[in-house]
DNA sequence: GACAATAATTGAGTGATGCTCAATAATACT
DNA sequence: AGTATTATTGAGCATCACTCAATTATTGTC
């Protein structure tokens, strides 16, 4: 029985003496197979091609990461955790929700079509064609990330319904679908058209019709005007608090 | 020069004496791909394993099929040329705008998950990540086959425009890509989760939305009335920011 | 029904792929 | 400086999509 301090480590470990190198050479690999799997697509690319931009032998990046679709893997986890951090930031500037969820959508399209829309290329393949049974998906990225971003719709229109701003009756997991599907469609169509410098008027059709749709109640439109007010209103409220406790 | 009748047949042509019994192969080499590529994925599937299952040697099935792609594109058109064909059907049929809809997105999820999901595992490979370029996308495919068939969602929006059931200034772009890639991941989710039972209400619960955004006309009064009030939003949020960077 | 002529089928062969592993080189430790 | 540990290498492996000369099956003619 080794030392090895954490009981399950399933990570290969070529890496612990020198860190900073090991590290240098991960982010080398990592970039050239960004930039390739970018240019050609994911099965286009060697991983002799990769290793040979990277600089390093073929051997070298199987000790760095255990397969090719690892290599993916790797890439998609660092996207994703790219956009949550992003949508986390997002929720603690802005409070109007219309406005929330207009920059989250915005955030989504922008970081899905960069380098050669790589993140709708990986995305596609990892759920649909490469894995064969489900399971794989249930770990790392899914569980984990995919579903930890999604869940930054579902807390801004809930916000938004404990407001008032928006119905109570909202199918949650209907909006949801409209909101991400629209999404990847949308960007699919600004990539393959090259028309990104409407991305922002883009985003904005797609995102209006939705909000209208779970804005309006019966007959009671004054209740958005109100309740515009109302993120900022709490946030000031919340702050004059703390100055009060400070004051004491 | 032989006497070849057609000038341009860039069909591999291996089919000429019997045709029936050229065609049950074809068939038969169709069947075992779509079967094991919903079993198993586009890539985990090899054209021997394919040719094999048919009954035929390899060689055979790159006669009827010049290469793998190919094949799958094969598979794709006779999806979309099927999805096309129930479109026209229920235009046909249905004259109701809203229960066209729904009607029209019930049939893409229904196609679009059936072989285990094929059609989402062959259009996402095939879009996505098997093309390096863009050229071969609009080709035979997609600027016959799926452009053919969003026209379905286009007429139908107009038709209802045209009879006063739907506001004039729809995004109709926004809402197409709001439609298909809202029914695309609603797929995945009913696939994923086996949930096919709940496929009626899920489906409606998506068009509804889409159908009341398109629908209200008032309601379009909300979202600028919002806009009005955004300079003085801004302002207190403003106030706020520096409120919060000085209780720190 | 025998015999060419033609068409359809075959499977060993080809270069390329993802990945492995014994051998080698580089680094760290005493 | 010398040893032990770690990192790197690239030839080798099974498998892949695909080709093509050789073989088998089918058709047309008498």
């Amino acid at each position: 029985m080794s030392a090895a301090s954490s009981i399950n480590v399933p990570i290969k470990v070529p890496i612990s003496k020198n860190p900073s190198r090991a590290q240098q050479r991960e982010a080398d690999i990592l970039l050239s197979a960004v930039q390739l799997f970018g240019e050609e697509g994911f099965h286009a690319v060697s991983t002799r091609k990769i290793a040979a931009q990277a600089g390093v032998s073929e051997g070298t990046l199987f000790n760095y990461f255990s397969s090719k679709n690892a290599l993916m893997r790797r890439i998609l986890e660092s996207i994703y955790t790219e956009l949550t951090d992003n949508a986390t930031e997002i929720l603690r500037q802005e409070f109007a929700s219309h406005r929330r969820l207009q920059r989250l959508a915005l955030n989504h399209v922008k970081v899905m079509t960069r380098d050669n829309a790589l993140f709708m290329r990986l995305i596609q393949s990892y759920l649909n064609v490469d894995l064969r049974g489900y399971d794989e998906l249930r770990d790392s990225v899914f569980d984990k990330l995919n579903l930890s971003y999604a869940w930054v719709f579902d807390v801004t229109v809930r916000e938004a319904q404990e407001r008032g701003e928006l119905r109570q009756d909202v199918n949650l997991s209907a909006m949801r679908d409209l909101f991400f599907g629209g999404l990847e469609y949308l960007g699919r169509t600004l990539f393959l058209h090259d028309s990104f410098a409407e991305i922002e008027s883009r985003v904005a059709s797609l995102i209006d019709p939705l909000w209208l749709s779970m804005q309006i109640a019966d007959g009671a439109t004054t209740i958005p005007l109100e309740s515009a007010f109302e993120g900022t209103l709490a946030r000031l409220e919340a702050v004059a608090d703390r100055l009060d406790d400070s004051a004491r």
